[in-house]
DNA sequence: GCATATGTTAGTCC
DNA sequence: AGGACTAACATATG
C-alpha cells in the first residue's frame, strides 16, 4: 500500500495523536525494529509528549517533546505497512507490530510483511542521516530540479522515477499513473526527453501526486489507469486501448500501447 | 505447488 | 562506473 500518497495519511493520523502523551509502547514483534533493542522505545518514549509528524518520501518521523524533536521514532512501511488511531483496548490484530499507548488512545504500526520497519532516532543526526540518502519529496519537487536529477543519466524513465535517492515517495503505482497521464513510454530513456516531455511529466507528477495524497492512495477510479490495472484486459480509460503489463526494474508496469508509444 | 503483491537492497552480468 | 535484471527478505492470497 505504502507510497507517498499512503504515507500522507499516516501522517495526518499521526497528527491527530499530536500532543498526546505516550503511557506505554509494546514491541510485538521485535523483527520490525532496525535499529535498537525492542525494549528502549518504552524507555525512550513513556511520559513524552508527541509532537508534529513529519514526512518526507515514504518515510514518517514522529517527534517527541516541543524542543529538538527527539527521541522520535522513523517509520517505514515497507509494501503492507499502515499507522492507525484506535481506542484504548480495541481487539488486537495479529500485524499489530507495535502499539504505542497514549493517555487517549491508542497509535498502531501494523505490517503483515515486515519488509522494512522502525527506528529509534535518539538526535537529529539520525534523521539527517536518513534525509541525506533521499532525494527531493516528490510533492515539492519543482520542474528544474525533476529535470536535472532525472535527465543527468541515461536511465528507463520508469526506473528513474522510482529510485528514491533521485526522488522521494514515488512508487509502482503512482508512477504508472504519471507516466500514463504523461503520455509517455516507462521505457523512454531519460535523456531522450525534450522539453514538452519535462513540462508535462512535471505537472502530470504533481496532478497525481496531488489528488493522491488527499485521498490517501492512489485512487483506484474508474478514469485513472490504477482503476484498471489489476482487471484481466484492462482498457485504457482514455482511448479504450487493452492495456499492456509486463516487468520493468523488477516490477509489474502497465501502459497503454496506444497514449505511450515507446 | 505456482504466481502475485503499493518496497528496498545486494549481487551479477554486461 | 553505471545500468538492467534477479533474488532475497516475510507473509498472505488466489
Amino acid at each position: 500500500m505504502p507510497e507517498l500518497p499512503d504515507v500522507e495519511g499516516f501522517r495526518r493520523v499521526a497528527e491527530g495523536a499530536a500532543g498526546r502523551i505516550v503511557r506505554s509502547v509494546a514491541v510485538r514483534d521485535a523483527q520490525v525494529v532496525r535499529n535498537a533493542e525492542a525494549s528502549g522505545f518504552d524507555a525512550a518514549l513513556r511520559g513524552r509528549r508527541l509532537g508534529h509528524p513529519r514526512r518526507h518520501g515514504k518515510l514518517l518521523l514522529l517527534p517527541t517533546g516541543s524542543g529538538r524533536g527527539f527521541p522520535a521514532v522513523l517509520l517505514h512501511f515497507g509494501m503492507t505497512g499502515m499507522l492507525l488511531r484506535t481506542d484504548a483496548g480495541d481487539p488486537p490484530h495479529p500485524h499489530d507490530r507495535v502499539v504505542v499507548s497514549l493517555d487517549r488512545g491508542e497509535l498502531r504500526y501494523r505490517d503483515q510483511r515486515k519488509l522494512i520497519g522502525i527506528a529509534l532516532l535518539t538526535e537529529q543526526g539520525g534523521w539527517q542521516a536518513e534525509l541525506s540518502r533521499l532525494g527531493p519529496d516528490a510533492a515539492a519537487i519543482d520542474r528544474d530540479e525533476l529535470r536535472d536529477r532525472l535527465g543527468r543519466t541515461r536511465r528507463q524513465l520508469k526506473a528513474a522515477l522510482l529510485d528514491q535517492t533521485r526522488v522521494a515517495g514515488l512508487g509502482n503505482l503512482t508512477v504508472d499513473e504519471v507516466l500514463w497521464r504523461a503520455r509517455l513510454h516507462p521505457r523512454t530513456a531519460t535523456t531522450d526527453l525534450r522539453a514538452p516531455d519535462w513540462r508535462r511529466l512535471d505537472q502530470r507528477l504533481h496532478g497525481v501526486v496531488a489528488a493522491s495524497a488527499r485521498a490517501g492512495c492512489v485512487p483506484p477510479r474508474p478514469s485513472w489507469l490504477t482503476g484498471h490495472r489489476d482487471e484481466r484486459a484492462g482498457r485504457c480509460p482514455r482511448c479504450a486501448t487493452e492495456l499492456t503489463s509486463g516487468v520493468l526494474s523488477g516490477r509489474t508496469t502497465v501502459w497503454c500501447p496506444s497514449c505511450q508509444r515507446a
